[in-house]
DNA sequence: TTGAAAGCGCTAACAA
DNA sequence: TTGTTAGCGCTTTCAA
């Protein structure tokens, strides 16, 4: 290893001591500039960078960010919600010059035992977590550890908690009035789990959203998993009921319910029109492309870093939840031709 | 927070020095029984947990593993493979109780920021990166800074390089063998990048083993990027070439080319057979279900923190290259109705 | 088998 | 504006 420089033996090749050069490396002021200009010579030479344990043993700041997401690993990557999160975490951290610590895991009893070391070892200054399951015990120990943390998802206890979500609620309202527009008349819903936030709110923002407008679902609604399978099955049952058009609450989902359609011999939009909530995957991939509800996944990591950020260094401090707007995009499943695809 | 505790209040409590209650935890010998069951006690009782920082600063090793997957962000969770290689090295390292540090990037000028990071403050113990590029720059510059790492991929030096890979040869020479067995004369080829080593190998391992059969493809091979339309693009092209079967070298640009063949009022396998790498699509996804060369990603990841951990802690000392055998799963894509699946 | 003590590289009072 | 100094909590000699 290329000789690891310390603090002392810096001041000592500026003429300064350690001291000073602390300073200058964390940009405080009461510096004189004759100092720091030598100071950042002699580190820009010798490519000297803080050892981070000794500076976070003296400061207890560590610059790590943890991103928990807990029993979700198996269906991690098969669903694109995940990787555009971890990206839009990672745009930020690596913006600020933070580190990510990835915490992934299936089983309950790992997730206690990756928590411990999240929370007790000072590994981390703060953590974002994915809030999947409602009440989920992860976030209560976070909670209890008194660690900084942000929730992606609709948190269960908006008094103490901070967090960043897409505005599932909203976006699925929408997507009532778009369908009573159309000219529907028998919308179904396959809504999501409702043991999570966002199968929560897309059912509940759907229905009540068809309740303005004199409408309703009535027995045509399929509660699923997240799987593409469960969107088939879901679709095939559907059609059963007569239904013109369906509001389902996820890509993958949706993924699914066009194969069921096709499968029976009918085809999208000319028999069920289907709109989608998501928006996450490449354009192109379904035949007809999908009208979807868009959720800016990857702004919704980058907003929870910032938010982080804040809650760590002390600027917010009463819990506050943002909620992103989502967006309507216009394919042919929905059997417009042409829509306004405005921020809605 | 819970009030934290220190190695002295430990010893304070269960009546033995700081240095003891260390030896304990570290689980050396020379601790009489009595004395250890006493701290033992205490620390169930407290929750004690060493601190992160402190520990490394003392140690100069930190628990912590970096995942580095350079250049690949956008592409990063469209395609199933990098997340199925995080899932593996969460799981290995969670087993080992290490933490996973991850660092992505797109722009190069990024990379080299989070490099610095990664190399110059001793945050990690050592890396995992993922060659995806013949040459990569970031691998250079890991090995000048003599941290500890490991390539996921085919390394560029052997000599010095540790590494975990996938079979793409073997796999690759397979699937000609596969073909001439089932009577096609004219293969094609829908070759991935050469700029990146499974592009290479998977190329020149169908290649080599129709040669051995005595076969060839000719003029019948178009390299692509690892774009589901470069797939299909590639397909359409090669169609005009009268191809009787087309190894395509990846899960996604099978999919493209399944869709070329159907755009072209062809169907798979009558009219076309493909075979393809990766194996990493869900079951039923495409349709006719495609007949893969499965490569065991997620085990690559494991093997790489095993092999990682060796290397950190100084067992392994002379380069290694792993190759993980691949297995071929028969679908309807290639025209066989059933053939013995098992490990080559 | 145990404890005392030095020191890892840094930050953060405090004094100058 | 600068330097001095005292730790942060741990590991690791060394001596007992």
């Amino acid at each position: 290893m290329v000789q690891r420089l310390n603090l002392e033996e810096i001041g000592h090749l500026s003429g300064v001591s350690r001291s000073t050069v602390s300073r200058v490396v964390n940009n405080e002021p009461n510096v004189s500039a004759a100092a720091r200009s030598r100071v950042e010579a002699v580190i820009a030479q010798t490519g000297y960078r803080p050892h981070a344990a000794a500076r976070s043993l003296a400061s207890n700041r560590t610059g790590v960010i943890g991103l928990v997401i807990p029993s979700a690993a198996h269906t991690l990557f098969d669903d694109p919600y995940f990787g555009r999160l971890i990206l839009g975490v990672t745009a930020a951290t690596n913006a600020v010059d933070r580190t990510l610590a990835l915490f992934l895991f299936e089983q309950e009893s790992d997730g206690d035992a990756v928590i411990d070391r999240v929370v007790n070892s000072g590994m981390v200054d703060g953590v974002i977590v994915t809030a999947t399951q409602i009440g989920d015990p992860v976030v209560g120990r976070l909670h209890d550890a008194d660690l900084p943390f942000v929730v992606c998802g609709r948190p269960d206890d908006e008094r103490s908690q901070f967090s960043v979500d897409a505005d599932n609620v909203g976006g699925s309202r929408a997507v009532a009035g778009y369908l009573a527009d159309l000219g529907y008349q028998r919308p179904g819903l396959i809504a999501p789990p409702s043991t999570t936030s966002a199968g929560v709110d897309r059912r509940s923002g759907f229905l009540d959203g068809l309740c303005e407008l004199g409408l309703s679902a009535e027995s045509r609604i399929t509660e699923t998993d997240w799987s593409e399978e469960s969107g088939r099955a879901a679709m095939a049952s559907l059609l059963n009921e007569n239904v013109d058009s369906v509001f389902v609450g996820s890509d993958r989902l949706a993924v699914g319910a066009l194969r069921a359609i096709h499968e029976a011999g009918l085809s999208c939009p000319e028999d069920v029109a289907v709109v989608s909530f998501d928006g996450l995957l490449p354009a192109g991939y379904t035949s007809p492309r999908l009208t979807s509800v868009c959720q800016p996944v990857s702004e919704v990591g980058e907003r929870a870093v910032h938010l982080l950020q804040a809650v760590i260094d002390g600027s917010a401090t009463t819990p506050e939840q943002i909620v992103l707007p989502t967006t309507m995009r216009v394919g042919e499943s929905c059997g417009a031709t042409r829509i306004d695809a405005g921020r809605r």
